[in-house]
DNA sequence: GAACTTTGTGAAAACGTTTTCTTGCTTTTC
DNA sequence: GAAAAGCAAGAAAACGTTTTCACAAAGTTC
């Protein structure tokens, strides 16, 4: 009886406890006016037959799912994985579950996959960036799915925003590299076509820069994929021009790694000859030599704001709609004063 | 109309196409049997109305959910986080979502975790290592969900396996480290306690040394969590006993790094003085310097082929139940001959 | 002690699909 | 040219819950 193929259902609870389906829904929802005695013997009935409720049923019925959708770049990149990492434990408190998708950095892509995710019925939805193609906010609103931006700190209308502004952390690098004396600088960007954070960033930097005039076509700047052979090549096509960089500022750790690898191995010195900086902050900035200098995001914060948020009543919203968190400067040994001319 | 709260349902599209909703169902679900003039309009009203449809009353009707949860130990880490990335990838070309859930190697949250994955409704589950609750096992086969280990080669009776053979890979390492003539060896192990994957390393390892004639009580083993910091420290208390080994292996290429580092800052020189041997062949494996010499784990592919096996029919299934995939050496500079006496 | 609340419970409708069973029509077969 | 078969489409039941409404029984008020 117990043991049927897939299992028992609320009705057999409700038998096995002498009592109504709606009794066992009460039970099962915590909802308080049901009798101690009996609320007792429908959880007996219900451990004893391992009933485990039907999830579609019930969200087919009450229209709350409990199910929220994330849509990444990738899960190969640390940076995102640990927001994911954050983002789950803290949506888990709360038994609600977490899809994810990742969209290899194609808007195209992530528009298919939101769609997807409104149909399995997300109540909210975790996006990274501000830029997204026009249809798949429309149709999030349209749905009356919510949706958070991470990683920038601009959100769009109904949308919510939990992560800094990658311009100003453009420009804090730069600050710092001219503070420390340089004056030709250069830079590794991650590709910014349809990445408003690269852009973002790239454009801080660039920005700081020509506010102390320094001529934003004499800055030399070369996009790269995340990754560490990319960072290492594009250093060597920087290092290779006529009038050398003595700073360079990369999109990411990844490619500041790749960077520091390819002087380490062409005989360049770190950070006599070129100061590198990286930015993330990831486990790997500690273990090049010398440790990198960079820009420490809160990556796991991100996702556990963003969970919050979603887990807040729409009153709570409000206040935590737009969240612009600190990027820290971590210096290390990657970067040094100009040497003099 | 057709932007009521919430959405056109499936019986919105039939009065726009002039039908009945069993054919707009047929026409979505690619029935053969509706005809060619009907199914256009059934779709441009589909179109016209932003139809989207909901998933929970599909489920529900059909028993098919298209969806799959994965229960890994932590986002943090990139051996796990590429074996998801390779599995999301592979299954999202099927439409097939995955519902990610973080145990922190903890078996007991496991379980809780795959109860609520059972209640909404996953048709497979894929777990890490082959050591879990019996009562998680029992449960999904009770409930007839399949289940597919990953990062061992062992299944259990009904479920599958996608992955390698852990103690093999503990007595490669010793067998590498034999060969270069190292007799005094030590290992910085992973937590073996609710870990098969760390005490099949470990085990494999001191197996492989015991088969030359060396005691395993004689071997140093310290475990450590896979952190950068913990390897540093275990690190130190090895190298501080009186008999310093001359090779050490290391659970995870982070345990290694850690290792290598500490070795930098107190002026050991690797591999001269000691050899560092890591595990997985991460990206940081090429960071450290020297490089790490270490085997190298095909976590994407993991994570591909227990889609693969997913995703498979029942009758496919049978040749894809067990997969034992390769381990290969890589041999970098953080490893040389064992000193001269 | 009659009228009104309150409380705990059950009956039945509802959620939005898919699927089974019919039905009416067209095509084939002898 | 009548019977059989095939085909496209509709009507209605079903999936397993939650929720609304109704209703007794018990408690409260004047």
């Amino acid at each position: 009886m117990d043991s049927e193929a897939g299992g028992a259902k609320l009705i057999d609870v409700a038998k096995r406890a002498s009592c109504s389906p709606a009794t066992v829904s009460r039970v099962l929802n915590g909802n308080p006016t049901v009798n101690e005695e009996v609320r007792e013997r429908v959880l007996r009935a219900a451990r004893e037959l391992g009933y485990v409720p039907n999830g579609s049923a019930r969200a087919l019925r009450s229209t709350r799912t409990r199910l929220v959708g994330a849509i990444i770049p990738t899960l190969a990149h640390a940076i995102y994985a640990t927001m994911v990492d954050g983002l789950q434990a803290r949506l888990a408190e709360k038994d609600v579950s977490l899809i994810i998708n990742t969209s290899t950095y194609d808007i195209d892509l992530e528009y298919e996959q939101a769609r997807l995710l409104v149909e399995r019925g997300v109540e909210s939805i975790v996006l990274v960036g501000s830029l997204h193609r026009p249809e798949t906010l429309a149709l999030l609103e349209q749905k009356r799915v919510g949706y958070v931006f991470t990683y920038t700190s601009d959100a769009a209308e109904p949308g919510a925003a939990v992560g800094f502004d990658n311009e100003k952390a453009g420009r804090t690098a730069a600050r710092y590299l001219l503070d420390l004396g340089h004056t030709r600088l250069g830079m590794i960007a991650g590709i910014t076509q349809d990445n408003d954070r690269a852009k973002g960033r790239l454009d801080g930097f660039l920005k700081e820069l020509a506010a102390v005039g320094i001529d934003r076509a004499k800055v030399p700047v070369l996009e790269a994929a995340y990754r560490l052979d990319d960072g290492r090549s594009r250093m060597g096509e920087l290092m290779s021009r006529p009038q050398r960089p003595t700073a360079v500022f990369c999109g990411s750790d990844i490619l500041a790694a790749g960077a520091i690898k390819h002087c380490h191995d062409n005989g360049i010195a770190v950070p006599r000859d070129v100061s590198v900086m990286g930015f993330d902050n990831l486990e790997i900035a500690e273990l090049t030599s010398p440790e990198l200098t960079t820009l420490e995001v809160p990556a796991r914060d991100m996702g556990r704001l963003a969970a919050d948020y979603i887990l807040a009543s729409p009153l709570q919203r409000r206040h935590l709609r737009q969240r612009e968190l600190a990027i820290r400067l971590i210096v290390r040994g990657s970067t040094a004063p100009a040497p003099a001319r």
